[in-house]
DNA sequence: CTTATATTTGCCAATATTTGTCAAGACAAT
DNA sequence: ATTGTCTTGACAAATATTGGCAAATATAAG
């Protein structure tokens, strides 16, 4: 199951012409992490993001929104009452501001 | 941290004069399990909500709305992100319908 | 086709997290 | 002080997650 991030991830890397290899030694992880996680294999940690972003020049912030739509999308997935649910939280985090 | 499932369910069960210990038998588990699930101390299953809320004569649905709801304050929670990530959360969710 | 390089996949052991149970403690009522 | 309910922390067993390796597969070039 494909994620937001990763599909990023991967858009980013290839248009930049780097390699896994590359993305890996800067992450300190095995290629085959990296690949996974751009697959969707693999969950990516959130302190990782900031290097990916600086590796591939992109909005940290972009990033971050990205990786937490993917969590939240795993939590709702297959969910009858996400809508509900989603709608719920929503409301309670207008109250805290 | 407290959560809304837990308080609905402490809610239910002490205004229906139910001990910890019979929901617990029900539950078949510790009644420090259940203590700890309604102070929001331990995650409350999936699979138990059905059984709660036929204890507790309680709405199956909205109990699982409300457990769904603590799932997704979790991952939010603390993430300067929430928002974004909620409505884009909430977008995809209308495609997929 | 063969070689060279890049990516993907399955599997493993180490590590981390989660689980339920138990025992001790807190608290209130009597 | 005794009883009954609830809370808390510690513990080991079970479960899940992790990264790395190596084999398999893809991709590109000659």
């Amino acid at each position: 199951m494909a994620t937001q991030l990763g599909d990023k991830i991967r858009e980013l890397r290839t248009k930049q012409n780097l390699l896994l290899r590359q993305v890996a030694s800067k992450l300190d992880v095995d290629t085959s992490i990296i690949s996974k996680m751009e697959r969707g294999d693999r969950p990516i940690k959130q302190e990782q993001i900031a290097i990916l972003a600086d590796i591939l020049k992109a909005d940290k912030e972009e990033l971050q929104t990205l990786w937490l739509a993917d969590q939240l999308y795993n939590v709702i997935e297959g969910q009858p009452m996400a809508d509900e649910a989603l709608k719920s939280v929503s409301k309670k985090m207008k109250k805290s501001k």
